[in-house]
DNA sequence: ATCAAAACATAGCGCTGCTATGTAATGTGA
DNA sequence: TCACATTACATAGCAGCGCTATGTTTTGAT
C-alpha cells in the first residue's frame, strides 16, 4: 500500500561511496549524490543516514575479504594453505587500504559485531584441515590458533595501511606464520617452506 | 619586538582535549575552548589548526607510552622482560584506548614519522640483551624481532581496543610471543616461563 | 617612549549531517 | 477500476563544524 524502494539505487550510493573512497575524495552527504541524480534524502531512506551508510560500508569490506579469501584454492598442503590465506588477507586489505581502514575504524560500538566471523571461521577449518594432516599436534585449539593467525596478520595490514611499516614489511608474515605454526607443532623446516609457498608474491615486496 | 605564547595555554588545550577524549566527548574546536576563557583562535595560535592539535595529542601518546615502557625494571631474565614490555604496551594501549586510536588513526600523513621509533628501539634493546644472554641464536635480527613482536602487539592491542576481539583475548599474547621467540632459539619451556611472568597482570582477564 | 609584531576576540563564510515540509508515485482494499 | 493510505522523493533550512578575515590589545625590542 505504498511505494517500494529501489535496490539499484542504494547499489548506486554504496558504489559511488566506494569510488570516492578508493578516489581519496571526501565521502560526504552531498559529494555522494552529486551527479547521481538522486537526492539527499536517498541516504536516508536506504541507509538512515551517513553513519548507516558506513555500516553498510563495513559490510561490504567484510563481503569482499570472503570473497578474496573463498578465492584460495586448498592444496596438498595444508599449511601452505593458512599462509595463502593470511596471505589473501593482506593483499584484500592493502589493494582496498581505505575500506580496510572503514572496517575496522574505531568509533561504531559493534552493531555488526559478528561481520568478522566468516573470515574467522575460514581460518579455522583451514587449521582442522592441517590437525587432520597431521601437521599439528592434538592438543591445539583451532579457535585458538586462528585468531592468533588473525592477530599476526591484522597487526601487519594495520601497521602498514597507517604507516608505521613500508610495504616491505609484509615479508614479516613469513616469520611470524612459521613461528606460530611451528610452535603449534608442525616441523621447522617444512613449516616455513609451505608457509613461504602459501605467502606467494607477497615476498618479493 | 612582539608578544609571546603563553605555554600553559598550549598544555591547557591538549589536556582539555585529553580531558574530552577519555570522556567519550566530541573534540571540537569551540567544546575545545569553552570555558577554559581563551577563544578559538588560540587553537590556531597555538596548533596551527585542528589538524596540529590532532598530532600533538598523537604525540602526547606516544611520549606517554615510552613512560610506561621505560617503567618496566629490567630483571635477570630478558625473556621475561621482553614480554613485559610488551605486556605494558598492551597495558598502556588499553588503560588510554582513545589516545591509542588518535596514535594510529589512519588519515594523517606520517609527517611525525619517527615518532614510534623510540619504542621501537626499546624492543631493539631487550633483543640485544636477550641475545647476549644467549636466549637467541645468532643469525636473528634484533630489528627484525622487534617488528614482528610489535605486530603481535599491535595487532592484539588493535583488535581489542577496536571491537572485534573481547579484552579476554590478551592472553593470547603469550602462545604468541612463545612461539616467536622459540623459533628466535629460546628453549620452548623455559620461553613459556618467562614469558608467562613477563605477561603478568594480563593473565588472569 | 615608540611602534611594529604578534596574541587575541569577534563575526562570518562555506561546509557538514540532518530534519521539516510539501509533493509525487504506488501498492492495496473495495 | 478507483480511491486512498503510505512511502519514496525533492527542496529548503537548521545547528554545528573548521577556518579565516578583521579589528583590537598586548608586549617586547629599539
Amino acid at each position: 500500500m505504498a511505494r517500494t524502494k529501489d535496490p539499484a539505487v542504494r547499489s548506486l550510493l554504496l558504489d559511488r561511496a566506494a569510488h570516492l573512497l578508493s578516489a581519496r575524495q571526501p565521502v560526504t552527504l552531498r559529494t555522494l549524490v552529486a551527479g547521481t541524480g538522486v537526492s539527499t534524502m536517498a541516504v536516508y531512506t536506504y541507509f538512515g543516514g551517513m553513519d548507516g551508510l558506513w555500516q553498510a560500508l563495513r559490510q561490504e569490506g567484510f563481503t569482499r575479504l570472503a570473497a578474496r579469501l573463498a578465492g584460495v584454492t586448498m592444496s596438498a598442503d595444508p599449511v601452505r594453505d593458512l599462509a595463502a590465506l593470511g596471505a589473501a588477507y593482506l593483499a584484500n586489505a592493502l589493494e582496498n587500504p581505505d575500506l580496510y581502514r572503514v572496517m575496522f575504524d574505531a568509533r561504531f560500538d559493534l552493531e555488526d559485531a559478528g561481520a568478522a566471523d566468516e573470515t574467522l571461521d575460514r581460518l579455522v577449518r583451514a587449521i582442522d584441515r592441517a590437525k587432520t594432516h597431521g601437521r599439528f599436534h592434538g592438543e591445539v585449539e583451532p579457535l585458538e590458533l586462528a585468531t592468533q593467525s588473525w592477530t599476526i596478520g591484522h597487526g601487519l595490514a594495520s601497521l602498514v595501511a597507517t604507516g608505521p611499516l613500508p610495504h616491505q614489511a609484509l615479508t614479516h608474515g613469513v616469520p611470524l606464520l612459521t613461528a606460530l605454526f611451528t610452535g603449534a607443532g608442525d616441523e621447522p623446516a617444512r613449516c616455513r617452506r609451505s608457509v613461504e609457498r602459501g605467502w606467494g608474491r607477497l615476498l618479493p615486496a
